[in-house]
DNA sequence: AAGGTCACGGAAATCGTTTTCTGATAGCTC
DNA sequence: GAGCTATCAGAAAACGATTTCCGTGACCTT
């Protein structure tokens, strides 16, 4: 139908060879004001639109960055892509998303793909048990990735941007303990989970600083569904006497444990403490509002934009290769005293 | 670094032309097992992985499609993109996905990107004031293209796959009206988008059928940001006397709505009646719970996905060009009963 | 034994660009 | 006016696959 309208044509159009053309459009030195003119204007008299593959082809780069994630359902990591993919906008790039629900095969297959698909660089943030084997395929791919909130492989042009999950989590332990807790429980994402190591490092750091026994009644562990959050959060709360406070590190998991909570037909903040990860609608909304590890979402994904150009621009590697954020603790309702002060 | 492989070093490791290379790999005719076997072989071997852009320039196609959507921080856009992407991806497609932010400007601009990376085909679901101007560009470039959620424009190979909103609002008001409700207010997205249409419709349709008024005081249209939706639900709830019942036509909506519900103090389901568009962990967890005009987001996304694939494939555009998929009714709560007889 | 099909090789054209290489023209110096 | 240097134009070679064309044996059928 439309039939695509090549450079040749425009050559033609134009009165001049190819080869002008290309200069004249790519902005080389050595071309004549008027010959920029007659090929601009012919260009745009056929509506002449470069064709992408023959460009990439031949220049050797796609102009594109994969974005591998574990699911872009989940809202932390879709507000981080869409910060992300702004800044990477703005310099030319287009992103091919790819969303590997978690599965660690397609974790492997999706990176193969980017490879093959030749983009310039990649950002990852998948989250399956094939964190080994996938950071050895980054290694071998070669091609410049920045990890979004993961530990970093050793590889060259391998960056990470990571949130002090250590941190957030050490000032909600203290911040509860303050209010006079002793008994705080935890639930976090599957233990080879960065943010997840991060937060129970944090956790035990915090304890130990208090003075608190560390009880493996009060820890579990659960994969990113809300269903097995759910029962694992029961398991918790099944167990005597109730802990009187509880972080719970992550969004889905958040959702789980609430459900639970409701279940059992527990009231937060009066039966039980609650600090959640990542401040969301759902935290600021719910009744009584619950407490959140807060971190700037869109500055993640910025920096990992920004991280990432650098990268690919740069030949020798001579910038920072992890970049650390913080977190800030929001105290609401949820955490606000304690209403079983005999538990504690 | 990492050179890569060429079909040529494939054909002289295995010993054949690289024709007969290009056919093995390709499931080609008239290609003996022998031969396909040393050629799958060799490739393993060297680990050949076909230059995807010199493979797309010859075939003339891209093996790829573009998304547009208003945002993916949109949980309910991310739940159907995820959904799609699956699809395509089953059936070796690749997504290029483009967020505007819903604005008018980069909606063109993005439209115009991925037909330059010559996609092989496009999903839209962009949410701007340029409708028409989109609308147009879409039907110009000649893309096999699904509209998701939005009205059809008039082109040869566009789709539609729409949530019938107007039964869905249709049937909250029903149920509404049946609780005893008589005063029904609305808050919807911007005027001139599709669904807030088809609900807006559902609503004045089913006003009319119960004997009610239409009131222009209880009806309020928003931009899709929190804060407008808060500023404009505070409009409504100052209006006395405060309508006992409210229809809210969006998810974002919903979060501004909650927000100045609390600023007024005002309790769901207590001192009015709520039902919301979508069913989320949000509406879902609230207490009390909220009902919901629910859709199935999942169907929604592989429904596109499998129009798409289908338009893509067909020469002739034999097939239905718009789906329209039910919604269902979940009443909770927030819904439960009358708590102001005397305002009714 | 003639004819047909099948399985391949080898070379070359093609996709639509960019980039290199080779000239050509103009302007300048002396 | 010869010689030299910028400055550009045009032809052709890449980029790495697919695809076509032609040719050649080998095998089978009748």
């Amino acid at each position: 139908m439309s039939q695509r309208v090549t450079i040749r044509e425009v050559a033609q159009q134009a009165g001049v060879s190819v080869g002008s053309v290309s200069r004249a459009l790519n902005n080389y030195p050595h071309v004549s004001e008027e010959l920029r003119n007659r090929v601009v204007a012919a260009a745009l008299e056929l509506g002449y639109q470069p064709a992408f593959l023959a460009h990439s082809l031949r220049r050797g780069e796609t102009n594109s960055i994969g974005f591998l994630v574990g699911t872009i359902a989940n809202p932390v990591i879709a507000t981080i892509f869409e910060a992300a993919a702004e800044a990477l906008a703005d310099s030319g790039y287009a992103i091919t998303l790819v969303s590997s629900r978690n599965k660690a095969d397609l974790d492997i297959a999706y990176l193969r793909l980017l490879a093959s698909r030749q983009v310039s660089g990649m950002i990852v943030s998948s989250a399956s048990e094939s964190q080994d084997r996938s950071s050895a395929l980054i290694n071998n791919l070669g091609i410049p990735t920045v990890m979004l909130d993961r530990s970093i492989p050793y590889g060259e042009r391998i960056f990470a941007v990571q949130s002090d999950h250590f941190a957030g989590v050490k000032d909600a332990v203290y911040h509860l303990v303050k209010q006079g807790h002793r008994h705080i429980a935890f639930i976090g994402g599957p233990k080879n989970f960065y943010p997840t190591q991060q937060r129970f490092l944090g956790y035990r750091k915090a304890l130990s600083e208090a003075g608190l026994p560390l009880r493996r009644e009060l820890i579990r562990f659960t994969s990113f569904t809300e269903t097995d959050a759910f029962a694992e959060a029961l398991v918790l709360f099944r167990h005597t006497p109730l802990p009187t406070s509880l972080i719970v590190a992550g969004n889905i998991i958040l959702i789980g444990t609430l459900r639970a909570l409701q279940d059992r037909g527990l009231q937060v903040g009066q039966d039980i403490a609650l600090v959640a990860c990542d401040d969301m609608p759902l935290t600021q909304l719910y009744r009584p509002p619950i407490s959140a590890i807060s971190r700037d979402l869109n500055l993640l994904g910025k920096t990992a934009a920004r991280l990432l150009l650098r990268g690919i621009q740069d030949k020798k590697g001579r910038t920072d290769r992890v970049i650390k954020l913080p977190t800030a603790l929001i105290t609401r309702e949820s955490t606000a005293r304690i209403h079983r002060p005999e538990a504690v």
